[in-house]
DNA sequence: CTCGGTAGTGTTCGCTGGAACACAGTTTAC
DNA sequence: GTAAACTGTGTTCCAGCGAACACTACCGAG
């Protein structure tokens, strides 16, 4: 919907605004594309707030803000847990002190509730693609055919998929040199894996 | 170090930017703490200063600013590239309009120069458990032996494993199934892998 | 007791910066 | 092909806002 020239503006007018807080002048924008007129920045300004890029306060210095993409619910804290406690308790968030910032919209998912990470010991999982030291992000939900869950197993958090043979859920290892089926009825499912990062 | 008045004051300015995106001017400070005179608002911006508790441009308009707690240089815009055009333009950054934000410390990196975005395709890198659809995390960077790189081959972008072989650089595939060795020599390297994101 | 920091009132000055008006070339859409 | 965007130039006006100056009052430290 925005042209080529208004996005310009736009990503200028947000730079600043990240940047060094303030958003920028009609004149600044002037300055920084070169304009001989400052109108042509007011003319600019005006267009990105009938498109609803913009909220501008009329009569006000640095009037022109950009709706902050609400740095909310998503892109929050998430607890990382290298081994959940049994009870699992449904707020340790504060407690670990140890946490990740991220975007969650990375892996499709509005707020960070019920979002944990958890590192990966072990190659159980290798022909899924999931190495060993990766940070498997789990939210907890009940887990469909197919997917991949964190499951309590004696006390720790192992990775399966989780499928259904003969109408019974089972929890498969990827990796053939695991023993692979295990009955999941009477395992406790911590979640659901969304997502993964790898540092290399 | 700071006075009641003074924190209040501050706290003030601290919601101000946080929910209308504009710091106060001294008289909407005035108003809100309904002095009778725009000086005493001055004096508190002044003091808050001198206390380096803000940072204050002189003569603009809003410029009272509060450090933001600092959305320092990992977590950052970095962009994201599906195919780097063969250039390698140094600031594509607000061109695209593709970018991602990310807490770079996940990675290693302090700051998010020289970094970006690419999306894997095909399974060339299975055995590296780099799979179709993975967000691999790019820095430009001279490769060292072992390191997983992007290339730009064909004027398109592969991932592959920089080997030295005899002392020559070749570009190795992680697939048995695919032609492995590639002279490095003469190609661009566009980066190494530092880390990958994967949406399950 | 005096000096410096805090907390104000009241007033004036003048740069900063938004807004309106007039005019024009170039695209895009119907 | 004509009207409605989009992108600009140039100029003027004046409200928004920072800043300085003068003066008052309270308080804690040396």
């Amino acid at each position: 919907m925005l042209t080529q020239r208004q996005q310009e503006v736009l990503a200028f007018i947000q730079r600043q605004q990240r940047e060094t807080g303030l958003p920028p002048t009609t004149r600044e924008i002037q300055a920084h594309f070169g304009f001989h007129s400052q109108t042509a920045a007011m003319n600019h300004l005006r267009a990105l707030q009938k498109k609803g890029a913009i909220r501008k306060a009329a009569g006000k210095a640095r009037a022109a803000v950009v709706p902050q993409p609400d740095r909310t619910p998503w892109e929050r804290s998430i607890p990382f847990l290298g081994l959940i406690p049994a009870g699992m308790p449904t707020d340790t968030v504060e407690e670990t002190g140890n946490a990740l910032e991220l975007d969650l919209r990375l892996f499709g998912q509005q707020s960070a509730t019920g979002v944990f990470a958890l590192r990966v010991r072990g190659d159980s999982m290798i022909n899924a693609q999931i190495a060993d030291g990766d940070l498997v992000i789990v939210q907890q939900k009940q887990p469909r055919e197919g997917d991949i869950v964190a499951a309590l197993i004696d006390g720790e958090v192992t990775l399966k998929r989780y499928v259904m043979i003969q109408r019974q859920p089972r929890l498969a290892a990827e990796n053939p040199r695991y023993p692979d089926l295990i009955p999941a009825a009477d395992l406790q499912i911590q979640g659901v894996m969304i997502g993964l990062i790898r540092r290399a």
